[in-house]
DNA sequence: CTGAGTGCAAAGTTTTTGCAGCCTC
DNA sequence: GAGGCTGCAAAAACTTTGCACTCAG
């Protein structure tokens, strides 16, 4: 179990890729590299945890001048490229999280339902249950969606 | 493995409890029973598979003249109540399915990617799993969210 | 009778879309 | 230079809220 970097916590699961490294992965898919495009991603690789669409508006901060409209088209492309994974973790609206490459993004969240916070949680045990689902209800390409919930340590102090 | 009645499928798999029992949970709660919330639950009742709140407030009809902020806050209520449990299912928007009496909710879904059609998986295995991150990570009242998503045997045969 | 609950209307959030101009390739 | 991408604006989709009236208990 890792936590967070960032406002959460501390420790990153995942080495931070460079910049250089993403946007060649755009090029390779013959997707244009822009100022927009490599703003947000130096953002997701900088903030190594699920964050959400207005989120990322905001840490681009006003010097991007990238419009939300923007961030909803990347984070859409990033997504069907499989360079960015989307969470929904109970809060509206869906978070996203970089990938490395080749990684499948298998792993899963704690969400503090106090606060917010959240942990990511290292192994997924979980293939063999798809595999067992798929062929009993004859499903193909099963994938799963898997979080966990609950109060942090620091929610149940009472200074929280 | 069990499927779900309905449009979808058929055979239901949890017994369809009756509206009186359903309104007395209600009373017993000291909320009152009234029109708008006793169409909900019949609506809910007869349709064991989590249903949007649109289509709640559809398949209530132009008859029960139920407004659809009148939905949300039913659900609200009877979410607050542990009468219904709120399913995320990837498509927009909260989907929401009837619990039985001391039911937890604790089984999880198989829903199509293509079609969106759902299915329910009986058993959940996850408590102890719950209980070690739990130990691990301090956290207190641990509970999780899972869905499988795959493309049903219907979706995958060229005439869809 | 009393206040919880409702309909209606309006506003708040989140996400998508159309379009003209810009800038990457 | 061509067309993918962007900002801007508007709208669609989803959800909440304020208020006066109604009706369940």
């Amino acid at each position: 179990m890792t936590s967070h970097p960032d406002e959460s916590c501390c420790g990153s699961p995942h080495p931070i890729a460079p910049l250089p490294e993403l946007t060649a992965r755009l090029r390779r898919e013959a997707r244009r590299v822009t100022g927009p495009r490599e703003a947000i991603l130096d953002v997701l690789r900088r903030h190594a945890r699920p964050l959400r669409i207005k989120e990322i508006h905001t840490l681009l901060g006003a010097g991007a001048n990238c419009d939300l409209a923007t961030v909803y088209r990347a984070m859409r492309l990033l997504e069907g490229m499989g360079m960015v994974k989307r969470v929904e973790l109970g809060r509206r609206g869906s978070s996203f999280e970089l990938l490395g490459e080749g990684d499948d993004g298998h792993h899963h969240h704690l969400v503090c339902t106090e606060c917010d916070r959240v942990m990511e949680l290292d192994s997924c045990l979980l293939e063999t249950v798809e595999k067992g689902i798929s062929l009993a209800s004859g499903f193909k390409k099963v994938t799963h969606r898997l979080e966990f919930f609950g109060i942090c340590p620091r929610c149940q102090s009472p200074a929280s």
